[in-house]
DNA sequence: AATCAGATTGGCAGCGCTGCCAATCGCTGT
DNA sequence: ACAGCGATTGGCAGCGCTGCCAATCTGATT
């Protein structure tokens, strides 16, 4: 298409202007719906924009309304991954807050690397958005620093367990872990082990465990055994990692893994095995995928508030006040794995 | 954070040239890399930068280049969901890509929805990317017309079956069918149901349900009967209309799903019934997830390119030439339920 | 020492749009 | 008929950066 087109100069609101026969901050004004104007105008503005096929250059606009209230309307969304279902789902959550006031959203995915997250942060502020959302609490002092110079709105999402640089819209990872443990200690269970992914990158996961962990030692059972796959979480290290625990502690009577994926190839697991779950061995995941609700046992789990967090996060950027921390907590699915 | 500062002007690219002692375009030349400059000054410039802090605003580079080869490092990308995790392993890819050419995207979400799709096309190009990339070859006559309009390259990706404006790049969905119904019909079974969700919105699954039943037809061993699923595809939702297609047609020897997650659900329903895959009933899907994968006994299905093809989508929207047509292909998984 | 190509640099006019302000219009009240 | 006042409208200076071009500088060459 571009190719062929004789280098032809797109329609600017000046030729809106004059085939309406009317100023250019009138177009502007209609097209913005804002200020006052006539009837008539309105209709001539929008017959030239529709005869012309005008559309606006967004850039302009948000250089010239730069440094007032209008202008932008744009933010920057930081995720780690889209590999996990979950960040796409904050991603919609966020999305369809914002869509309903207009803005548009930036994304850049740091594949839970700090320093790509920096850079990325970089180069999302050039975009001079209304606001960022990043995830997790835990960034290079670079980003922080790019973060607290740039005076827009900050909303970090998904974490609450430390200090956010302006507003925090999460759970906390570590009280889910908690809350995990006793309820397999609650149940009965003695001889937990745990199975996850890569614990080094995804620091989320890390606290859990961490308060899993703690919570089991204070009751006098402490983790009995823990198998670490190499790389991100997905059902087939799951599946292979659950394999290697029971080799090593084919006792254990409960497994607490650091997400659903994760659980889901650990049923698997047993299911090729012929392990009876939960009468040989209870699963507990977290997330609350939709299929994990669908297995013919729906997996023990917590369903954490992924659309909320991204719409919570999305409608705070928009908002005035001060910095703030909003927990929308989580809840436990009992299921029938544990 | 917003509220607290007094309104400081942020620092701009003229600050930095007082700052270093040089001109304005000496400076947006070594930040550029471009045209020629001296040691002495590039290292001026970077202590600059560092210094102040400073953050190009690319709204005013892209304004100031439009019309020029250089300026538009941004693309568009509209896809219909991102429920399904399809859809970030599109973005994924093209993401991917992107980056390393210097590039941002800038998403939207149609929800499956071409009005929506027509509008977001607007959105999108009202920030003058570079090109646009977008889902499925169905589009509005507004659309089109807005997208030829623009001048811009423009990607289609993941279908094949039908024209494209520009850029196609995917694979046949209807040849897809066609070759899942061939390998069910090879292996010997003979009374075949479907599973699908809502086929009016997503028309490649239709495509490929229409290339399924043809070749049944074909083979002189038409479609026994099918279950649509309302709402957008799931594992429970695959579970449930298995049991009803079931209910009415206990005498089916295959079921053919819209996509993996359905066919999750299938199996899920086996399992709980006690129904021998595929000794008692074979089961192919679409996709090929890595879930379906790790189940105990691998899914029958289809593995799609995906990142391939939103690598390639964003590789060739750079790229100047002709339109085309790029098949990618996919690859039968034989798996172990049919 | 004069000359010249090439490297380096600065000045400045926009890119398309919005904010601000002054000008004009349409009515009302007296 | 005329002042008064809000509704409408147009003009124009930027927003921050890049493209273009002219100015200056650096050595090497004659």
């Amino acid at each position: 298409m571009n190719v062929h087109e004789p280098e032809r100069r797109l329609v600017t609101l000046a030729d809106v202007a004059r085939a309406a026969g009317v100023g250019e901050s009138t177009v502007s004004r209609v097209l913005r719906n804002q200020g006052s104007f006539s009837k008539r105008t309105q209709d001539r503005v929008a017959e030239a924009v529709a005869r012309l096929g005008y559309v606006p250059n967004r850039l302009a606009g948000m250089l010239a309304g730069s440094g007032t209230t209008a202008g932008a309307k744009l933010v920057g969304i930081i995720i780690p991954s889209l590999t996990n279902i979950v960040f796409p789902d904050l991603l919609r959550g966020a999305n369809a807050a914002l869509d309903r006031d207009g803005f548009q959203s930036v994304i850049g995915v740091s594949d839970y690397d700090p320093s790509r997250e920096e850079a990325l942060i970089g180069a999302l502020l050039s975009w001079r958005p209304a606001g960022l959302i990043v995830t997790g609490l835990e960034h290079t002092p670079g980003a922080v620093a790019r973060l607290r110079a740039s005076g827009i709105r900050v909303v970090e999402m998904i974490d609450t367990d430390g200090t956010g640089l302006d507003i925090v819209v999460g759970f906390s990872n570590r009280a889910v872990g908690c809350d995990s443990a006793r309820h397999l200690l609650d149940r009965g269970y003695r001889r937990i082990g745990y199975v996850g992914h890569d614990i080094t990158r995804d620091l989320r996961a890390a606290k859990r465990l961490a308060g899993f962990c703690e919570t089991l030692v204070q009751a006098g059972h402490p983790l009995v055994e823990r198998a670490i796959a190499s790389g991100p979480s997905s059902a087939a290290a799951g599946r292979e990692a659950l394999g290697q625990l029971l080799a090593r502690r084919p006792d254990l009577d409960a497994v607490y893994f650091s997400n659903d994926d994760m659980a889901l190839g650990g049923y698997f697991h047993c299911l090729a095995e012929g392990i009876a779950v939960p009468g040989r061995l209870a699963l507990f995941g977290f997330n609350a995928l939709d299929i994990a609700a669908a297995m013919p046992r729906p997996l023990a789990t917590i369903r954490t508030p992924r659309l909320e967090i991204g719409a919570m996060a999305a409608e705070r950027l928009g908002a005035d006040g001060p910095p703030e921390v909003i927990d929308l907590g989580y809840e436990l699915i009992p299921g029938a794995t544990a």
